[in-house]
DNA sequence: CACCGATGTCCAA
DNA sequence: TTGGACATCGGTG
């Protein structure tokens, strides 16, 4: 059963479309939290494996970052295969265009700054 | 309650 | 510029 901070998760990541990509850190910024790992750890627990594009979700160094608990090997290759589908293409393990990268919208009702 | 994690940022060499 | 260590937040055992 997903947590509440889960579904903050999953319900970013499904605004982002199909061949456009986002960061831990833009997430949880997006969340309003502070913590890049919780986001990575959310996904990592992700139910929602076909459901959740967490293959979408890179580092916000512009580095493929993990995939299904893994940070290198078949995996994360299986992960760059399906973002090259979408249009997403890295080289040298770096996103060839960075201006794939998702903006979230305010999502902190709460921040008034 | 304590440790780990799909990261990020800073400091030192 | 590259490598190592610490910080931060939530989840799981």
């Amino acid at each position: 059963m997903p947590t509440l901070f889960q579904k903050q998760v999953y319900a970013a990541l499904k605004q982002v479309p199909r061949g456009r990509v986002t960061t831990y850190k833009q997430l949880a910024e997006c969340l309003g939290c502070r913590s890049c790992r919780a986001v990575g750890q959310a996904l990592k627990r992700n139910p929602y494996a076909p459901k959740v594009p967490c293959h979408r979700v890179i580092a916000s160094d512009l580095t493929p970052g993990g995939f299904m608990g893994r940070r290198g090997g078949a995996a994360l290759r299986r992960k760059l295969d399906l973002l090259a589908k979408e249009g997403v293409r890295f080289h040298a393990d770096k996103l060839v265009e960075p201006s794939r990268l998702f903006k979230f919208p305010d999502r902190r009702p709460h921040s008034e700054f």
